[in-house]
DNA sequence: ACAACACGTAACCGATCGGTTACGTGTCAT
DNA sequence: ATGACACGTAACCGATCGGTTACGTGTTGT
């Protein structure tokens, strides 16, 4: 995790991940976004490569770079874990209960023609069917 | 948010947030625990002060040390809009959805008054830790 | 084959970082 | 008043950082 905070200290960095979060860029697009040499990003490239923050692929004589979320994980879990004793509020788990009473509540109910407005399915797409 | 993520680059620094995270501490306790000089332990306090990660309260001849973890907002800001490719996922607003929805569908059926019968948290409580 | 291209790497340099020891200042106990 | 205490700060130092220019290597187009 040392490496990745350590990543994400640099304003140039970040930046690189932001256009990585959008889509994959290759080298040269990247260090073009930006003020500092071509060396420079290219160095800013390997830190993030080394932190596990990106993966890079070639392509001809391109390389892409693309970028790898997981890797936020355990610097989110700290964060997290700093809020915790806090305040409480552990939003994950509380999302968690009220997802599976979602779909508790749904399954209970079955054959009723009500969609119940459609559930984003995009980051929360591990439950499983379950009727308790 | 330039200065959080250069707090949180260093691992003393992480752990002293640690400990303010469960209660706050004078800063002789919190040098106490760190293998480094009491001084170098007052600079990382500086720092993380100057972050606004954490306030200092004079007593008496002590200095309390208190996290504060609303200046985490904007890093963790940050990852979140790492995570969304396309658009900003915005788990408030989707937690605030599936509340709204959870007490619709629980109205509705009212009558049925069942607390749910304790939410399961074993089915969805480690959503996010799979990515790893 | 050869020139242009898209890269990464090496060498160098000033700035910042994190550690230590020495010191200054305000507070508590006697 | 005086000494012990709990701090922050200053001065110094080696290590790392981030930038630049110069160079090396594999790929592409002609």
């Amino acid at each position: 995790m040392d490496a990745v905070a350590q990543a994400l200290a640099d304003p140039i960095r970040r930046d690189l991940l932001r256009m990585l979060g959008r889509r994959a860029h290759t080298a040269g697009a990247l260090a073009g976004a930006f003020s500092v040499s071509r060396p420079a990003v290219s160095r800013h490239l390997r830190v993030l490569r080394e932190a596990g923050l990106v993966r890079d692929t070639m392509r001809g004589r391109e390389r892409e770079y693309e970028l790898v979320v997981a890797t936020l994980d355990q610097l989110e879990a700290y964060l997290q874990e700093l809020r915790a004793p806090a305040q409480s509020i552990d939003w994950e788990r509380r999302f968690a209960a009220l997802e599976t009473e979602v779909y508790r509540v749904r399954n209970q109910r079955r054959g009723a023609a009500r969609p119940a407005a459609a559930l984003p399915t995009t980051t929360a797409t591990k439950t499983k069917q379950e009727s308790a």
